[in-house]
DNA sequence: TACATTGGTAGCATGTTGCAACCGTTATGA
DNA sequence: TCATAACGGTTGCAACATGCTACCAATGTA
């Protein structure tokens, strides 16, 4: 078969979470999630994703548990699409992702959406990895154990 | 045209990230690398993914600045493919994903490889957003500044 | 009632993925 | 040194996924 490989039964965490996402365009429709969008119509105008993906995405997303198909907040007949609490967990991803961008995509001064927290207005202290008993780690200072029951 | 939809002029740094990285076998080679991957044939037995997709990602990392192609560290005429520094960068979210696929698509008790602090063995403490003066924010205590110039 | 908006589906052309076969270069070992 | 294996790819093909456009039924609005 020539479909795409799934990592859905991979024994790593990393590729699970790659599996559920399914697709970068799933991965933004997270991140419009986050940043307030709520409809179809709203998911479809900030992305500029052709509607047949769109609707398969949204599906996909529901089926995954992280987003949740709820009636419109309006009163309307229509629906909208909100992160579930597992859809919300998938927050520091997004702000990982937002900060490797801004650190290395963008020259400086140059103009980025940014997000900010909403209390002060500042921006969010970059994220850092930290172990059990709070020293900072880099990369060369963990390592990864093949499988663990636990 | 039909060609995927490109990310890399948008003013969203999580559209850039996405962009840059390309697809989820890019993260994956990534992931590897962070667990101590460096040639061809190791990123081809430990993904198993075919070489023609492997050849085509490796050749985008490394024109992304991400992967740095090397001479052997053994020696030997063949090449290696180690982490530059925006690659390590990239820690954070693959930690991030991490944290997201043990939290949610394992059973408890479950076997799943595990990323450890290598001085202590123990395992790390959860990814939190922080704000400048260093509170804990959930999704919903940011927002989204569409356009700043810094 | 007429018209616009919403939230999709259907069909088609093209691009991308995955598989298997092949190939030149480099290491190895008898 | 000569044969053989490992390494790091390339090529061709078939199937699948993506993106575009047109279309459509149900719902909201003037």
């Amino acid at each position: 078969m020539v479909t795409r490989t799934r990592f859905d039964d991979s024994e790593c965490p990393v590729a699970r979470s790659v599996d559920a996402i399914g697709d970068w365009w799933s991965l933004l429709i997270v991140r419009d999630a986050f940043d307030g969008s709520r409809r179809f119509g709203e998911f479809q105008r900030s992305l500029g994703v052709a509607k047949n993906i769109l609707t398969v995405r949204l599906r996909s997303l529901v089926a995954g548990g992280v987003l949740e198909s709820v009636p419109a907040s309006d009163g309307s007949a229509y629906r909208e699409y909100v992160l579930t609490p597992k859809g919300k967990a998938l927050f520091t991803v997004i702000v990982a992702l937002r900060q490797w961008g801004e650190q290395n995509f963008f020259a400086p001064g140059e103009p980025h959406s940014q997000l900010v927290d909403r209390r002060q207005g500042q921006r969010l202290r970059p994220l850092e990895v930290l172990s059990a008993d709070g020293r900072r780690l880099d990369p060369d200072d963990t390592t990864v154990h093949k499988v663990s029951t636990q």
